[in-house]
DNA sequence: ATCACATCTGGGAGCGTTACCATGAACGCC
DNA sequence: GGCGTTCATGGTAACGCTCCCAGATGTGAT
C-alpha cells in the first residue's frame, strides 16, 4: 500500500530520469552521467548508444538534482543602481545567459545611490544568501557598497569601472583608448575645432574618456598651443545635462564643427539642440557619443559611437564570479583575486558624423 | 578511512543545514522545514525557538535540495523578439523577481521575426526543457510562435497583446480605455484639432489605441462631422516612422495643436521634428506618447504618456505560468487555461502637454 | 467514558544526480 | 611474466530537503 503510493508520487513527474536512459541503453546511470557531462573515459560505442537513448526518450537532466549532487546552483547577486540606464536590458541578457550556463541563480536587487540605501540593499542580498555579487555601473564606483561587500568577504566583480579597483575583480573596456580612437577618427574626417562633454565626475570612466580625448588633440597638435584650453563642458550623463552643455558649446565663437559627448544620452541631446537651432547633423555639425545604448540607434540621425559589448561583459563578470566562488570553496582563498579583464570595444560609424563643410 | 573522506567532502560545504538548525532548536528537521515554509501546525513556542536558531546559525535553505524534494525549479522560457525594445529591461526585472520567488529558472531565447527563426527559437527552448513560455510583445502576436508552442502543449502567457488570444493566457492593460482617457485629457486641456499616429499594423494593441482615440473624439463630437476623417498617420512604432508621420501631420493646414503618438519612440520623434521647425513643446504643440518607456523621461521636455507597469505585468505572467504548470502536473489539464489578467494603467503627466495657445 | 476531529511533531523514504571508490581489462615496459 | 598505468564501467553513498504517514495530545460532542 505504502509502496504503491510512493510509486504514484514518482509517476506524477512526467520526467524521464537518468535511470530510464541507462536501462534503455543497457549501461549504468553513472555512464549516462558521464556521457551527458562530456567525460572522456567512455568508449565511442557506449557513448553513441547512450546518446541515442537520450534522444529517443527525450531525456533532459534534472537541474535541481544535478545542482544538489554537484554542490552547484548558488545564488549570485546583481546590484543595480540607476534603473533608467539602458545598460540594464542588455546587461541582464548577458548575465542570465551566463548564469544559466553555470547553473547558478541570479538575484536582482535595486539600490538607490545613498549610503543608507546601499547598505540596506547589500544586507538584503546577504539575507538572500548570495555568494558573490556583480556591480554594473554606476554602483561599481560606490565605496560604501564595496566596503560593505568586502566586509562580508564576498567576491565582487565590477563592470565598466573606468579604472580597476584593487579590492575587486573587474571587467571593462579601455575607455581611454576608445576615446582616443574616436577623437582621431574625427580629426581624420577633417575636424579641427572639436568640443567635448565630460561625463559624471564621480565615475572614473568619465576621466579616462576625457584623457583619451585630450591625448588625441595633443597628438594632432590641436591643443595646448598656449592660448586656450580645448572646448569642454561638464556633463552628468543625462540628456538634460547634455542639452545645457550643447547650448554653451554652440554659443562659442567660432562654434565647434564636432562635438564628442561622453555618452549617448548627451549626444542625443546635442543633436536635439542642434536641430532646434536649425543646424543639420552631420552637415553642419558632427556629433558622436559613447556606449552604443538603445538611444544611439533610435534617434535620427543614428549616432556614431563607441560600442561596449555589454552583454558579453556581463557574461564575463558572471564567469569570473563563478570561478572565484568555486576557487574559494576549494581553498578558502581571499575573495579579492585581482583578476581584471579588458574587453575589446568598437567604433560604430553611423550617420551623425561626417567631414566638416569648411575646414574649421 | 573512507568514512573520514566522506566527512571531509561534507565539511567542504560552508553550509548550515536544516539538521543543524533542528539540533540547535531541539526539534526535528521536519519542524524546521515547517517553520521556514510558513506552515500552520507549529506552536508559537516551537516556531520562535526555530526562528531564533535560524538567526543564530544564519541558516538559509539550500535551493537545489528544496527544488529537488518538492519537484519545483522548473525552467520557464522567455522568448523575446525586438531586443531594442525598451520594454526588455523592465520586463526582465519583473520576471526575474517573480521567478526567484517561485524558485524557477528563467531561460532567455532571442528570436528574429521570421517564421524560420521563430520555429528554431521555439525548438531551442524545447531542447532546453522549458515547461512554459512567456511571450512579451511583439512576439505575442506571432501566430507561428503560438502554433509551435501549442503543438508542444506548453502553457503560454502573452504579455501586452492588445486583444486576448483564445489559445493562451494573457496579461495586458486596457489599451482602448487608456487611449480614450489620454484623448479625453487632451480635449479637456482645450485641444480641438488632434492628430494621431498609429502603431505597427500587425500588433493588435495598435488598433485598440486607435479605437480609443476615435471614441473620445466622437464622444466630444470632434469627429465624424461629415466632412473629413480625423488627422491620422500610419506609424510603425519606430522613431523614424514617427519622424515621417510628424512631417506630414505638421504640414496639414491648419496644423494640429496636439499629437498623440501610439508609443514613446514616435512621440519623441514628433518632438524632434517640431523643434526642427522652430516649434516649442508644449507651447506651440502638445505631444503625448504611450508606454512610458525609458525615452519618455530621457528627452526634454519629458513626455506625458500612459504608463504600463511592465515589471508587474511580467511578474504576473510568471505567476500565471507557474500556476498553470503546477496545475497541469496535478491533473494533466489542458495548457490553454483561458486566464486573462487586466492590469491597471496610469496617465503620467509630464511637460510635453499643455493647453493650446489659441483655441484650435 | 467514547469517539470524531483538529492540532502539533517526528520518522523514514525518496527526489535525480554526481563523487568516490573499486574492479577488470588492455597495454606496455623492463 | 609480473607490475605499474591508463581506460572503461559499475556500485554505493551521499547531497539537503520535503512528502507521506503515524503517533501524540488536546477538545468538544455524543
Amino acid at each position: 500500500m505504502s509502496k504503491s503510493a510512493r510509486s504514484t508520487r514518482r509517476r506524477l513527474r512526467g520526467g524521464v530520469t537518468i535511470k530510464d536512459v541507462a536501462r534503455q541503453a543497457g549501461v549504468s546511470p553513472m555512464t549516462v552521467s558521464r556521457v551527458v557531462n562530456g567525460s572522456r573515459y567512455v568508449s565511442d560505442a557506449t557513448r553513441q548508444a547512450v546518446q541515442r537513448a537520450v534522444r529517443e526518450l527525450k531525456y533532459s537532466p534534472n537541474l535541481a538534482a544535478r545542482n544538489l549532487a554537484s554542490e552547484r546552483g548558488e545564488r549570485l547577486g546583481l546590484l543595480y543602481g540607476n534603473p533608467s540606464s539602458a545598460y540594464l536590458s542588455e546587461f541582464l541578457v548577458g548575465a542570465l545567459d551566463a548564469a544559466a550556463r553555470h547553473g547558478v541563480q541570479l538575484v536582482l536587487e535595486k539600490c538607490e545611490p545613498t549610503p543608507g540605501a546601499s547598505r540596506r540593499a547589500v544586507r538584503r542580498l546577504l539575507a538572500g544568501a548570495v555568494v558573490g555579487v556583480v556591480l554594473p555601473p554606476p554602483l561599481c564606483e560606490s565605496s560604501v557598497v564595496r566596503a560593505e561587500l568586502n566586509a562580508a568577504r564576498l567576491p565582487v566583480v565590477t563592470v565598466a569601472a573606468g579604472r580597476p579597483a584593487a579590492d575587486t575583480m573587474g571587467v571593462r573596456i579601455d575607455d581611454y583608448t576608445a576615446a582616443l580612437e574616436m577623437t582621431r577618427y574625427l580629426i581624420r574626417l577633417g575636424h579641427r575645432r572639436l568640443a567635448f562633454i565630460k561625463g559624471h565626475p564621480n565615475q572614473s570612466a568619465s576621466e579616462e574618456r576625457w584623457l583619451g580625448f585630450t591625448a588625441a588633440l595633443e597628438e594632432a597638435r590641436l591643443a595646448g598651443q598656449g592660448e586656450r584650453p580645448p572646448l569642454m563642458e561638464q556633463g552628468f550623463f543625462s540628456f538634460r545635462s547634455g542639452l545645457d552643455a550643447a547650448r554653451k558649446l554652440l554659443a562659442a565663437e567660432p562654434p565647434p564643427t564636432a562635438i564628442f559627448a561622453s555618452n549617448d544620452d548627451m549626444a542625443a541631446a546635442v543633436i536635439a539642440e542642434a536641430h532646434r537651432r536649425g543646424l543639420e547633423v552631420p552637415r553642419d555639425l558632427t556629433v558622436v557619443g559613447f556606449d552604443d545604448t538603445l538611444i544611439a540607434s533610435t534617434i535620427w540621425p543614428e549616432l556614431t559611437t563607441i560600442q561596449q559589448p555589454i552583454a558579453r561583459m556581463a557574461a564575463e563578470a558572471i564567469d569570473l564570479l563563478v570561478g572565484a566562488v568555486r576557487r574559494m570553496r576549494r581553498s578558502a582563498a581571499d575573495p579579492a583575486q585581482r583578476v581584471h579583464r579588458l574587453i575589446p570595444h568598437a567604433l560604430i560609424s553611423r550617420q551623425s558624423a561626417a567631414a566638416p563643410r569648411e575646414r574649421g
